[in-house]
DNA sequence: TACTTTTGTGAGCGAATACTTACTAACATT
DNA sequence: AATGTTAGTAAGTATTCGCTCACAAAAGTA
């Protein structure tokens, strides 16, 4: 398997980085570290990526990368209405969240990324993505006359993504204890209660 | 803890900690660096905290102390409706922030602490707070008639609380260029729209 | 004044950090 | 067979980290 833009051993390399995170946290991800969780000189690691921030930028990519794709496919399906969108994408993340948990750990971490430009941008990237195909599905259904239009869709947008976070980071806080699709569901059928006509 | 336990030069100390956490982030906070920002020596901050994790635990439980304190007041005026009380934590907790945004950079950190105990537990006890006062005054706005009761308070709390931490990190994010105040009073507003009968 | 306590210092410790260098073995292409 | 490329290594570099120690000035107290 090959993303174009990765070689094999940069997605090995990437994939060991998000576990690392995943298991002990961002603070022990480090070359040293991770070059023996590949049972590699930290040398080697320097063959495929030119800094730790390259890592780490090639990560969110990676993730932005297969996100866009999953979230436009099911912004494709005209058939379907914004609230079955809502569900799909709602139902996507969290699926891909319970498959591959440690990105969670990465985009929780933005805490961090802060003072460090291309990474925060690359997290601002990732939420404006999200925020601006929550805002069309918003605005279809409230031009259908599905969804309510009091209030605009940016903020329902906002509430949406907020919940949406909130519940994984409830379901990280406990250790991958609760139920994340369960409670995921309970949260949007109550916005989609609040929001529909 | 409370504040009667900290000198004035540990409150000294915790307020230049605050102050470089949110110019520079909290990976910029090294005891060099807040040794420097005192113009004293490394080892003169020894003598009033005995560990540079201390030192963040002082903050956190500064601030929970403070915020405790903060939202009580708000929760015992029997007087206002719950409206009004979800507006006064609201507007009390982006209040807060505007002044000490520091303390943003540490409760968005929680992904850093997840692997230091003592911090993660206190950024986790501060959650729980919150989550407990704004389910009871969501029960007592669902008993009364002014929220409707289809959805159940802890679910609204999860909504609430999500959009509120989605308002503060999109603030974050912009580098505190948006209009903090300005945006969860919409968000607000849209929450409340959504939730009052 | 004589003492005790508090608050400071400079020098330096061991460990960790991201990254570099000179070199090598395996493989692919011609 | 000759040659260039890829992917690895051991052993460093310079720097930073949190933290300690022996000691001294300053401040409070008898």
């Amino acid at each position: 398997m090959n993303t174009a833009q990765f070689t094999d051993r940069q997605i090995e390399i990437m994939e060991a980085a998000t576990l690392r995170i995943d298991k002990y946290g961002i603070q022990e991800l480090t070359i040293k570290n991770l070059a023996a969780d590949l049972t590699l000189s930290e040398a080697a690691l320097y063959r495929h990526f030119n800094s730790k921030n390259s890592i780490m930028l090639g990560l969110l990519s990676y993730f932005i990368f297969e996100m866009k794709d999953r979230i436009k496919t099911i912004i494709l399906k005209e058939n379907k209405t914004p609230t079955e969108q809502l569900k799909e994408i709602f139902s996507s993340q969290l699926n891909t969240f319970l498959k591959k948990p440690a990105i969670v750990s990465v985009i929780f971490s933005e805490g961090i990324f802060q003072f460090n430009k291309e990474l925060s941008e690359m997290v601002s990237t990732m939420m404006d993505l999200m925020q601006t195909h929550l805002v069309s599905i918003i605005k279809k259904g409230q031009d259908d006359g599905t969804f309510q239009d009091l209030i605009s869709s940016a903020t329902i947008s906002t509430i949406i993504l907020g919940s949406m976070r909130m519940t994984v980071l409830k379901w990280k806080l406990s250790g991958h204890k609760s139920d994340l699709i369960k409670d995921g569901n309970t949260v949007l059928k109550g916005l989609l209660k609040m929001i529909e006509k």
